[in-house]
DNA sequence: GACAACCTGACC
DNA sequence: GGTCAGGTTGTC
């Protein structure tokens, strides 16, 4: 099953799969105690098998049947090979390989972590119970149901990943704005047709964001260490005194649910 | 359901 | 000096 996701996390996913599956990992080096939790030494000589991914979650699984869960947050960076994170002043964790090369974690603000699970099936299963299916895994009418049953902004409901999964304030602004919705509307009030747009929108922008390899506007590159193109994408994010796309009016600017949110009073109701 | 908190840096 | 930043959790 072909499942682009949170285009970021998916992009590091694909590309850490290919270069990190089969090492052996020789050392951890622990350079922030908060962005890494339990035991260093006990991953000396676990052998990675795969990475999976889960809304915005990353699972490095061992063979032995332990593994990592990698959670980025606001700015966490997990690079292969770059020498750069070496030396760099937010590197946090250092985890040394057999093959020479070492994966970086590198976080600037420190709200992402590893973290070492002693069953990762057991600790995919639960981070996959507590979240809701993403864009691929949920059919509109399902989506339709759960907007239906809140009494939220609809960009609010959208950004809950207990609702829906792996949307983040990029790909939300975007979607809304793609599918010719406000992002203010209630939930509540989201006809069946209009949630199969907006389910629509979002997975093309989040196609397009993979497309591009994510975006990096912010802080963001990718597992190779290098940047996204989705930034050069945007319809609406980040775009303040900008204009809509479709019609070339001024964009708006405000607050939702606590976030930057732009949109465009013509194209979207 | 609104808002602060977690941190560090960039920009006005 | 103040505001804002791709996320999530915990508190009123």
């Amino acid at each position: 099953m072909w499942m682009p996701e949170l285009p970021e996390v998916e992009t590091i996913r694909r590309q850490l799969s290919s270069e990190i599956v089969g090492e052996k990992i020789v050392r951890v080096e622990v350079r922030r105690e908060k962005c890494f939790r339990g035991d260093s030494k006990s991953l000396q000589g676990e052998v990675i098998e795969r990475i999976s991914r889960v809304g915005k979650y990353l699972f490095i699984y061992f063979e032995s049947g332990k593994g990592l869960s990698v959670h980025l947050r606001m700015t966490g960076r997990l690079v292969i090979g770059d020498t750069w994170y070496a030396q760099a002043p937010h590197t946090r964790v250092v985890v040394e390989l057999a093959s020479g090369r070492s994966l970086y974690y590198w976080d600037m603000r420190t709200f992402g972590y590893m973290q070492v699970e002693e069953g990762i099936e057991k600790a995919v299963r639960a981070v996959s119970e507590k979240l809701g299916p993403d864009p691929w895994e949920i059919s509109e009418s399902e989506l339709s149901g759960k907007l239906k049953r809140t009494s939220r902004s609809l960009k609010d409901a959208i950004l809950d990943q207990h609702l829906l999964s792996g949307v983040g304030n990029i790909y939300v602004n975007d979607g809304l704005h793609l599918a010719g919705i406000l992002p203010q509307r209630r939930a509540s009030t989201i006809s069946r047709k209009e949630s199969e747009k907006l389910l629509a929108a979002l997975r093309e922008v989040m196609e397009l964001g993979l497309l591009t390899n994510g975006a990096s506007d912010n802080s963001y590159v990718d597992g190779l260490g290098k940047k996204g193109a989705y930034q050069n994408e945007f319809r609406v994010y980040g775009k303040t005194g900008g204009v809509c796309v479709e019609c070339e009016r001024q964009l708006e600017y405000g607050k939702v649910g606590g976030r930057g949110t732009w949109w465009c009073r013509q194209c979207q109701v």
